[in-house]
This record gives structure tokens, sequence and C-alpha cells, in this order.
DNA sequence: GTCTATACATTGATAGAC
DNA sequence: GTCTATCAATGTATAGAC
């Protein structure tokens, strides 16, 4: 990898970390460069449009790096209930220790940023849209493996977005894992047929 | 009234509107003064503490009117299906046409807020996960009431509460009431004895 | 590719007059 | 109770040297 690559990533790495966990309007340039350990000259050669071209990057980054765990974790089982179990399971991992958490920024999602830019900024609000219909394609796929008409799997997949959106959210609220544990006795009824 | 808690009112209401529209760092003190309306000196002689007081007081307004109308909605109904359908179909209704969101700030949640200041400002997260667990009582309560245990109370309330939050962030990112729609579908199987 | 210096706006906040 | 003036800090962004 260049050394040209090697700054714009580490830059990206910490701010796709501070976006998702601090939020957009909350995590200035000047943090990123200092958490990138980048050279503090660097940022506007790699990002000529500034913190707005960062944010998309990083949401689109963040979208892969979530899709991929989340096609990871339901192809190693069969059976959608046991398999979104065990998914929401290695989520509420991370809220264990709440202090270690940003160290833990692989999977949480990207309900801040959206929720927060979706007023104010609309290229924003399209990138995590877009990143939304992903997760939900993936879901709906799952589900309608097993059985599921596209209808249905539409609503369960919908509901298993939001049930992780705002579980992860109530998990941050109380520094917790309970939420999430709450929520995973509740997944075997959605797929009631 | 006397006129010290007219200004005092009316900068409390424009906060409360903005922080949980645009959230606390998108939203800047100038700006709540000119919302308001109020006088532009005022500002510090009603709440003398900035802008974390202006906030800890809107998210606890914000709490009280929530939890009156999730009040509301649940009496009106003794079935807890039909009365959560309800409930939330009264919510997805501002998601109807997102341009008139600004004025219809009454029901949203407190999501926002709540992610955005978990990791970093202890004071406004702990002011958020107090109004979550007053919501969850009201919610338990009426689960109970319907013949569910306490611990399945618990569960269906706090997911409940994900879904609702979960919901309107995919609603507001997706700029529809769709996801909230959908929601709705699934609201029967979570009561499953 | 990276640095420094800097411009410029805006933020939250304070002091003191009225 | 309200105003104005002002503060220091921080925000993003740009220009030009190296």
């Amino acid at each position: 990898m260049s050394s040209k690559n090697q700054s714009r990533e580490k830059i990206l790495e910490a701010a796709t970390q501070l976006f998702h966990l601090q939020g957009y309007h909350a995590t200035g340039l000047s943090q990123i460069l200092k958490v990138s350990g980048a050279p503090k000259g660097s940022l506007y050669y790699h990002f000529p449009e500034g913190k707005e071209q960062l944010a998309l990057e990083a949401i689109e980054r963040f979208g892969s790096i979530v899709s991929a765990e989340i096609r990871k974790h339901l192809n190693e089982v069969d059976d959608p209930i046991e398999a979104y179990e065990k998914h929401i399971l290695h989520i509420s991992r991370k809220f264990e220790d709440v202090s270690t958490l940003p160290n833990n920024s692989e999977t949480l999602p990207i309900g801040l940023l959206a929720a927060e830019t979706a007023l104010v900024n609309e290229n924003l609000r399209i990138k995590c849209e877009g990143v939304f219909n992903d997760w939900d394609s993936i879901h709906k796929e799952k589900i309608m493996a097993s059985g599921f008409s596209d209808e249905q799997a539409q609503s369960i997949s919908i509901t298993i977005n939001a049930l992780i959106e705002g579980g992860i959210t109530l998990c941050l609220t109380t520094k917790s894992n309970k939420p999430l544990l709450e929520i995973i006795k509740m997944i075997p009824l959605l797929f009631t047929k």
C-alpha cells in the first residue's frame, strides 16, 4: 500500500469510529486527526471536500463491515431463529463492559448518524438510507430462504432492523447489555408461521 | 403567568423541539433564541448553567409529554395488542409528510439525544435513562394487566420500546412511515402466550 | 504528501450597563 | 429581566512553503 493510502486509511478509520460513537456534529476534524495519528497537514489532501466527504466514506465503509458481519453470522446457522439469536447475542457482547466500547466499534449501528443527519443533511441521509437497505436485503434473503413469503419477510426484516437499532440505543443509554438480551427472548415469536 | 416565566417557557419550548429534532450538538443557543422569539439577553438569566441545564430540562419535559401520550393511548383500549397497534399507528402518522415534522415534535423519541450523549455527557445520559425507565414502567403495567408475568412483561416492554425507537430512526432515515407500519404487523406476535 | 499559518465563522459563556 | 459587548475556544476550510 502506498504511503498516500496509509494516511488516508488511518484518517478514514478514525473518522469511522468517532462518527458513529459520538455522532457527526460532536466529532471535530481536529479530533479525527489526533486519534488517527495521521500527518496533520494531510486531511484536505486526501479528502478535498472535507468533513462531509469523510462522513460519506465512513458510512459506506461502516455499512460494508457490518454487512459482512451480518452475512457471516446468518450463514453459520440454518435456522433463522437460532441465527438471529446468535447474531444479536454477538452484538450484545459489546455492551458487557461499556468502558471498552470505543475499541469495539466494528458492529455498532448507524442509527445515531442516521437520526442526526436525517433532517439536516440530505447527502448523508441518503447514504444512511442505502446502508439500511443493504442490511434489509440480507435479512430478507435469509428469512425467505426458510419459507416465508416476500411480504412476510419484509415485515420481519424491517422489524429486526428496528429492534437491533433501538436495542443498541437502549444499551448505550443504560450502559448495559440487558436490553438486547431481553430482545433476544422475543425473536422466536417473530418467526411464527 | 409572570413575564419571567413567559420567556423561560418560550426558550424551553424551542429548545425541547430543536434538541430532539436535530440533536444536542447540532443545536446552537443562538438558534434556540431565534426560534423561541424570546429576548436575546435572557437565556443565561433563566438558565444560569447554560446549554446543559437547558437540555436536562428539555429532556424532562419531553419525557413527561410522551409519558402522558403513551398513557392516553394505552388507556383507550383494553386489549394490549390493539392498544399498541393504535399507539404506533399514531406515531407513524407524523412521518406521512416529513416536511411538516418540525411542527409535529410532540411524540418523537429521545433516541437521538440518548445515543448522542451516552458516551459523552454523563448527566444527560442519566436523564435519558430515567425517561426510558418511566416509559418502560408504563408499558409493563399495561402488559401485566392483561395477564403476563413480571418477567414476560419486562421482555415485551423493552422490546416495544426498542421497536418504537428503532422504527422511528428508520422512518426518519427513509423519510417514510412505512417502517412503523410494517412493525405494527408484528405486534400481535409479541403477545403470544 | 505533508506542514504551518491563517482566515473566518460560530460556538458557549461572562461582565456590566440599563 | 434584558441588552450589548466581548471573551476564549473550537469549528471548518484555504493558501502557500517545503
